[in-house]
DNA sequence: CGCGGCAGTGGAATCCGTTCCACTGGATGC
DNA sequence: GCATCCAGTGGAACGGATTCCACTGCCGCG
């Protein structure tokens, strides 16, 4: 019942079983090459002694780390705390252990990260770049010989393989069903449209508006609860009020679905509102909230496969992984129709 | 540009530079007793190869592997997520890397993950424990030499440290405040009642319940939309219907108000709400919702810290954390008063 | 009967930093 | 002037598991 101090090591399982390290190794291992009887005594004396092999001395000669890297702006957010949740089960699934590391979007922490994690020898990484088109992420990216996947955001005129929502066409399908209702001064709200995402949004929401021969309307000043009020009554108290809001991000439709509330604004009675990115609660809240769903747990269950397969290409034909592999997947988003937004609700 | 098959050691470095190893080493620890010259050449030469310390071998040598274990029920969950995010930057200021585990309460998972990690010797572990009174877990924790802090939940009988929110108290809290306001027949949605937390807050409620002469109602029923819609309409059409309601968790909380809305039911008015744990849209839907707040960032916070420093005794006087370091925390809750229970709200 | 082969096993080199110890040369102290 | 000290440096052992290679019996086949 006493701490042990130490972790007792291989080579004192074999002093005390009477075998040499080889056999012990062979072992912890599998077993093969090695006779029934002493592989059940072998395995008593690793019990009684609570033998556990140390990963280190593993690594250290040539073989895996069995942990790979997630660098991602924030945990708490709910779209990269639902990647993390199923990339760590792919992980799990593949004997490896998940690191997590957070940039909040600042290009020093993520290159700070990324050092850090290549130290530890992850086996591989899946990262969500800070900005897509950093030089210097790309070429630490290139110069370190593990596989990479990107999610949510490509990294920009490079070879390594991505996994995102198709952004743009979620945008355009988002943009088109307001018009199909009917609507036709459709504001979209930004907020900060730096980041990748946000800019093939608007791509999006811009190649729909002008293919209907619409006006498109941008405002990019919604950032919190106190701008969106502000921006809201700009925009209905000024001429042309919009009849249709689409936000481009969750926080966003959230601002502006509470201004809205506030001013006693009846959706879609007297404007419509349409979100990017579900919510759990875009469901319960009054009216219910139409949006574009992103197949969040998908991105990152498929970025961490893609990363095993590459890994295990790697092992078996003792090359990196071919360039022909870096694929660029975008998978489909899907329109959510709850009240908001001046279509009969399906359901609910 | 081609990438670098195999990572440059440092005996590489050593070569190159025209120096000894032990300079080398010298130089990627600080640079003590080299001289400014060589400290400079040396980095340089590090500085083009691209050199990165091995984790592994440096670990081996009896140090630090740098890493620190997370084991929580599930990383999607707001909750955990927060917890996670504040142990990872404690973990980051500590020059350290945040293995993420998750056990979605099953304590098989949980002995699996620990297994894992033990194996890969992280240094500490931040652990939820899926039941505070396995034996099993007790037993590997004490066997284990190194720091371990549970969060949420302590584990029982044992003198592993913990940070907690003073679930109890909290409880005991919200009931009385509901007493205060004149609500006389008051209901407890438990959802699952075996978690350490909810019998905690079983327990507040009913301590409160019984100070007052009141007779406590549980209902243990709610676990989704569906079972709340039925266990509520049952509650109002029985005799002696509920005035208020108190959720001990989340999502009982959401499947209630559901519920509720769905039933035109208002709030306060007809019935009062008040939830346990606060989620980002409560504050956000119509009534919002009270509910009592757990620290959530400091919880996790603090249990990395704790762990930190334990980390810091051990490598200052040698040998384990004393007991005298198991502590025991229970942090404060706090009750953020809306509109969902008949109090008049301070701001919003 | 003899030899090839195979199951079972162990010795020892190896992986890569760290660190103890030894060594050199110049500066300081008496 | 000689002993002492120290900054600066390098050699080599070390840590723990893997793995190549060598070795021992024993079986089967010709």
């Amino acid at each position: 019942m006493a701490k042990t101090n130490t972790h007792p090591t291989l080579s004192q399982v074999a002093r005390k079983a009477g075998v040499g390290t080889t056999t012990v190794s062979r072992v912890i291992n599998g077993g093969d090459r090695v006779s029934p009887k002493t592989l059940a005594h072998v395995r008593r004396v690793i019990e009684t002694l609570g033998y556990m092999p140390n990963q280190a001395a593993r690594t250290l000669k040539g073989h895996r780390t069995k942990t790979i890297g997630l660098v991602i702006p924030s945990i708490a957010d709910p779209f990269f705390s639902s990647c993390a949740e199923a990339a760590q089960a792919v992980a799990r699934a593949n004997d490896s252990l998940l690191i997590v590391t957070v940039t909040a979007n600042d290009p020093r922490n993520e290159l700070d990260n990324l050092n850090v994690l290549i130290r530890h020898r992850v086996d591989g990484l899946i990262i969500v770049p800070a900005d897509s088109h950093s030089h210097a992420l790309r070429d630490l990216l290139n110069r370190v010989a593990i596989p990479v996947v990107a999610i949510d955001r490509p990294v920009g005129n490079s070879m390594i393989a991505s996994v995102v929502a198709d952004n743009l066409k979620g945008a355009m399908t988002a943009t088109q069903h307001l018009i199909d209702h009917g609507y036709k001064r459709i504001v979209c709200l930004t907020g900060e449209s730096t980041l990748y995402t946000i800019r093939e949004r608007m791509t999006g929401y811009r190649k729909a508006i002008e293919a209907a021969h619409l006006t498109p309307i941008f405002d990019t000043s919604v950032t919190d609860y106190r701008s969106a009020e502000y921006a809201i009554k700009a925009l209905l108290d000024g001429p042309n009020p919009p009849d249709a809001i689409f936000a481009l991000k969750n926080s966003t439709t959230i601002y502006a679905f509470e201004a809205l509330q506030k001013f006693n604004i009846a959706m879609p009675q007297a404007i419509a509102l349409l979100g990017f990115d579900d919510f759990e609660l875009a469901s319960t809240v009054r009216p219910s909230i139409s949006v574009i769903q992103q197949p969040v747990e998908e991105i990152g269950r498929r970025a961490a496969e893609i990363l095993f397969e590459q890994l295990f290409d790697e092992h078996r034909t003792g090359s990196p992984a071919s360039p022909k592999q870096a694929r660029q997947i975008k998978l489909k988003t899907c329109l959510i129709q709850r009240s908001s937004c001046g279509c009969t609700p399906p359901i609910n």
